[in-house]
RNA sequence: GGUGAGGUGGCAGAGUGGCUAUGCGUUCGCCUGCAAAGCGAAUCUAUAGGGGUUCAAAUCCCUUCCUCACCUCCA
């Protein structure tokens, strides 16, 4: 599998000869996450996935920043205090991420249980030569790392020229930022140079390193992290370890909102839990992979509106061939065949640099040719036995899931579709629209084929209500 | 201003030299008691503009224009 690397600019293969270890940048614990913050996390969760249906295991590790100067604000605005927010969040974080259908990471380090760490890495700074303590804390001298700028391909002196850094007298050097922040007012803790905050940096440096080791496959998170925050994890971590930090660089581009960046500081975001509500999981996840990762998408209602016709199809799909019992026996090689190329198809969309849309339009047509089948009525169970485990397959790679039905719901929902079927016999049509309307209370939606009648059980959007 | 990524049919979105995905949409049709869902056919026959290389370019080169992101916190 190949992955485009931020760094070199070309695509280079995953090592996948033991786990692959991946560190995720999470969310600062805050506000309520939003798509954005989905996007990136839908595609890392696909990709550990898809990873692991062929076998290959995945550390996936993700932080939580829940020490930071927007928490503490928020806190004091609130009135309460700054671990109270982010434990707020933090929860607030599994509940919208459980229901996107997102698998845990292995884990999910906070950056308050890794103060230790990060001492010491910064001690290990100020031993090499690399970091220095001021008036106002300990700084990262920018300078004495001769690849600065590596990975955003920026120039030292053009940041130092930018109008846009801020003047701190206490710092060497402009570009340094600081590895330990001097503070009094709460949360703080002791450090061998004065009691303080960490950096906003150095805990994914010390976090990645402590779970994964130095010189790990994937580093990722959204775009918008490459600067400052992962060339300044490059610095700290390649200057203190002497190893080239992560193997690949992985960007997920931005969720953009007519054509604008979706951000907090902009005030255009739409919550996970809004877009759950009016879209449910299925919608979103189809949404997130529908564009290359590293490209922006744009939230557009449209859009989505789409993809409820698209998930509607995979719904119809999945029902068509769990419900199969016509057992006219044919060859079905052919079928083993398509199946099998469809499979193939879609590894090798997901092999080259993670193409999702790809992957996701040979998913599709595998559907379309299922319910192709079906609606000709040459759906046997014979064949739908040689698709299903292959579509489920690549259901739950793309972490999609059709509702459930209970066994219950089955017999009650075929013992009405019978006594419908009865009706419509004998030309009752009136009483037979009523049953029908009884079933689709269910969310049962029934599907009249010419000698016999399916269902399948719809998830509600919320939009379409 | 600097850096990076892009500009593909009505829309979304693949494709990095020849075989011009895929989906949605639109129109008509099939199925049906009527629907719904699904399916079929048709339609669109696109590659930002200009130049070049080539037998052949969306794909390579030059150039112009445009968009977005980053350069401050951000997924």
């Amino acid at each position: 599998m190949k992955i485009l690397d931020t760094l070199s600019g070309a695509e280079k293969d995953v090592d996948i000869s033991d786990s692959v270890r991946i560190y995720l940048c999470g969310v600062t614990v805050y506000d309520e996450s939003h798509i954005g913050h989905a996007r990136t996390i839908i595609v890392f969760d696909t990709l550990r996935r898809y990873l692991e249906s062929k076998g290959v295991r995945v550390n996936l590790v993700q932080n939580f920043t829940d020490v930071d100067d927007k928490i503490i604000n928020r806190a004091n605005k609130e009135n309460t205090s700054a671990e109270k927010i982010s434990t707020k969040y933090i929860t607030n974080y599994f509940d919208d991420f459980y229901r996107l259908n997102v698998k845990r990471a292995n884990s999910y380090p906070k950056a308050t249980e890794h103060i230790p760490d990060m001492i010491n890495l910064i001690q290990g700074l100020i031993d090499k030569g690399f970091a220095y303590v001021s008036k106002n804390g300990v700084y990262f001298s920018v300078l004495k790392f001769k690849d600065y700028g590596k990975l955003s391909k920026k120039k030292i002196e053009e940041l130092i020229s930018g109008a846009r850094i801020e003047v701190d007298e206490t710092k060497k050097d402009p570009t340094d930022f600081a590895l330990w922040k001097f503070a009094d007012e709460s949360p703080t803790w002791e450090s061998p140079w004065g009691k303080g905050r960490p950096g906003w940096h150095i805990e994914c440096s010390a976090m990645s390193l402590k779970y994964l080791g130095s010189n790990f496959e994937i580093h990722g998170g959204g775009r918008d992290l490459i600067f400052p925050h992962h060339e300044n994890e490059i610095a700290q971590s390649e200057a203190f370890s002497g190893i080239n930090f992560a193997k690949i660089w992985m960007h997920i581009g931005m969720v953009t909102i007519n054509g604008e960046k979706m951000s907090k500081s902009l005030g255009n975001t739409k919550s996970i839990d809004f877009v759950l509500k009016r879209w449910g999981p299925n919608i979103i996840r189809l949404f997130c992979l529908s564009g290359h990762y590293s490209k922006p998408i744009d939230y557009s209602e449209d859009l989505l509106k789409e993809t409820i016709i698209k998930w509607r199809q995979v719904e119809n799909c999945y029902f068509e061939l769990i419900l199969a019992d016509n057992s006219v026996s044919e060859s079905d090689e052919l079928i083993k065949g398509v199946v099998n190329e469809a499979e193939n198809e879609f590894d090798d969309a997901l092999d080259s640099d993670f193409n999702t849309p790809l992957a996701l339009s040979v998913f599709f047509k595998l559907v379309k040719g299922a319910n192709q089948l079906a609606s000709s009525e040459k759906l046997t169970r014979n064949i739908s036995d040689n698709i299903l485990p292959t579509f489920l397959k690549m259901l739950s790679i793309l972490g999609l899931k059709v509702i459930e039905v209970t066994d219950d719901e089955k017999l009650k929902i075929s013992s009405l579709i019978k006594q419908r079927n009865m009706l419509r016999n004998q030309k009752k049509f009136q009483e037979a629209d009523a049953i029908r309307k009884q079933i689709s209370d269910m969310d049962i939606v029934l599907i009249d084929h010419k000698n016999k009648t399916l269902w399948m059980k719809q998830e509600k959007i919320g939009i379409e209500n």
